[in-house]
DNA sequence: CATGAATGAGTGTTCATTCAT
DNA sequence: CATGAATGAACACTCATTCAT
């Protein structure tokens, strides 16, 4: 019987995550996301106190797919690139697999209040360690620039990141990639050129700043 | 009173503005808006046919606003990171002006359907040809390495440059962003960073593959 | 001045006849009303203290024009089955050349309450007398059957003529009469074929008593 | 619960035959509807698509007892007058006992357009041919005037009852009775002396002829 | 304990009515 | 005195939430 019912939440949630994702927060119906996940709402009520706390909860959920992501990326330790590798190929994966999940990803970093700082914590406050662990470390190896600020670069990096996982999800951002590129790239080409970018990003202070020093003359 | 009907509507549209920022289209009240405007819902609806139509006046009057300031970064001709740095503070002082404009932008990205593909090319043909234009002249004129596809390049520019956006305006990202830097930084020193990692991925080439190859050893 | 009130007035109430006729009173707007007679609506609410008492006036202004026919048949006294004719010619004609004021009668009827009760007065009161009076005096003269009550037959009378009126005006009874004959007969066959009912059921009282009697035995 | 569905199913189309009737399609609103039944709008949403629906709901539920009424008479074979007399007291005692049914027919009857239409084929398309067949019978066995055309004969006995009906249940026609016959008469009276004017209508062709032959004269 | 019918507050939208110009 | 923009009450309709079964 609890197993059943784990199950039903489970359903309600994916439910949930997809009508969200699709529709918005107002757009989603309850009664329509209670019949998707075989229940009704009656069912839905008894755990959660009303359509807020159900969002909340579908976000929260969303997150923790996404958490198990970064925890097996996380877990191999490597090079910075390599690292950076592993987790856009793992990105592009999640958008295949769970469009929803990003998606509602996204349309958390429009909510807005108290919600939205919490909910932010929940993530980023391991991937900003992470990332930014990361970048110090390849910096004192001397693999990395040293005249940057490694919190910063760690958070234009996850921006790359984000970005690169809407980009495969949102019908927004989908359209926008064809005024870059039409047809769209493949994931692999993504992966090449960010990782391009990326690498000469991190690296080649001397050159960087002698090439500064050249044009202010 | 005739004088009063171009300022009516310019309240109107900021009301709407910060209404569907805040609350997405359908969580908005135009009786809320019209309101807020100092107005009634019979003169929204003497302007305009109904939500949509408001609501798409909203998105070209902020778009407008947008446009003026690409307009004017575009009128100055120059090397391709005093152009970016233009364009930074450009952006940074406009999410200070009009935070409302920006996290409505930040909506839309997450509509899907349709509209949402309309919206990206009323926004994205303009900046997607500029960015990609200036990068392939760089490139042309060896300012930039030559081993990129300038439209990749250009899209994680763009890329960078919306998220530095958001993270002024939407209280997610404003979150996030203590996770990597508290206290946040100023403009001032997330544009020079910001800079600074752009400046080394768009240019060094050769110090790049050198360095990529030494790591394939 | 007073004149060109005076035909603004009549305007407005033409107009509002037409509206209320086709649209009935609620769905018939006061501002169209208005630009259709060429003014404004404050002119309207000049003369007439709301939508209610403007629809008074029109049913008012439409009722005048059926009692100008009803004078005219009424001036050329004659025999009863001949004013019957020039009742019918009469009224075919007005629906001909009026039917919003025939439409708008026929909503007078729909009518329910304080209303109701005064404009009816102000109609039949008229022909209620005309009527009854003209079966009476037949009755007298012996050309019409005397064991009726004439008021009832009178009733019934006007009855029959209001039913063609309104069959020649009203979208409902025009597709009534489809059902008894399609094609619809012309005016003449209405006006000849109701004079015979009319004739045979004011006169022949002797042959209708016998037949009652036979019957019963 | 269940068991109330019924019983307030007809709550509330006797309720929506009520308002109808008194304020017309646009005028009747559906929240009051909802409350003269003694439920909430959300139940009559439930069982109908929109306003139309509903009223469309009404008056198949109207147009049933109608239907049941003249079933009733059909059913009984005999003599043209004695069906007509059947037919005037089921229609008065229906009169009676569904007032409002009455005037809501009297109200489609003032529609205009396609819908006019339609309802006229809903319900006219029986009694048309019912008294059509009644009066051509009746015709081929001598007991009717041969010199006529049934169907328009038809029309006009249909005309009478109708308005009989309608004097009996509408404010306007009940204050016009009055200036005809004041009391009004019972009944019975309308009943002896309609059946009175119908039967020499309809009969006694002979002497019609001579009479108007004479009148030439 | 699950259900889903009932509720009714809230939405977009219209339009009679007012009143500043 | 005419105008028609502004007002806001009222409507059809939806859907989160409750609670009798």
């Amino acid at each position: 019987m609890k197993k059943l019912t784990d199950e039903k939440q489970a359903a309600l949630l994916e439910a949930g995550i997809a009508a969200f994702a699709r529709a918005g927060f107002r757009g989603a119906s309850i009664g329509a996301i209670a019949g998707a996940a075989g229940t009704s709402v009656g069912v839905l009520y008894k755990y959660y106190e009303n359509k807020e706390a159900f969002f909340d909860a579908c976000l929260r959920h969303s997150l923790r797919s996404l958490e198990a992501l970064l925890d097996q990326v996380t877990a191999e330790e490597g090079k910075l690139l390599d690292s950076a590798r592993q987790l856009i190929r793992g990105l592009q994966a999640f958008s295949r697999t769970h469009p929803d999940h990003v998606r509602l990803y996204h349309r958390i970093t429009a909510s807005q209040g108290a919600a939205a700082v919490r909910l932010a914590g929940a993530i980023e406050s391991v991937t900003a360690r992470l990332y930014t662990d990361w970048i110090a470390r390849a910096q004192a190896e001397g693999a990395v620039r040293s005249d940057m600020d490694p919190r910063l670069f760690a958070l234009f990096f996850d921006n790359l990141l984000m970005m690169t996982q809407f980009t495969g999800c949102c019908d927004y951002y989908r359209a926008r990639l064809a005024f870059y590129r039409d047809p769209p790239p493949s994931d692999e080409t993504v992966e090449e050129e960010l990782l391009k970018f990326l690498e000469s990003a991190f690296t080649l202070e001397q050159a960087a700043i002698s090439h500064r020093e050249e044009e202010r003359k």
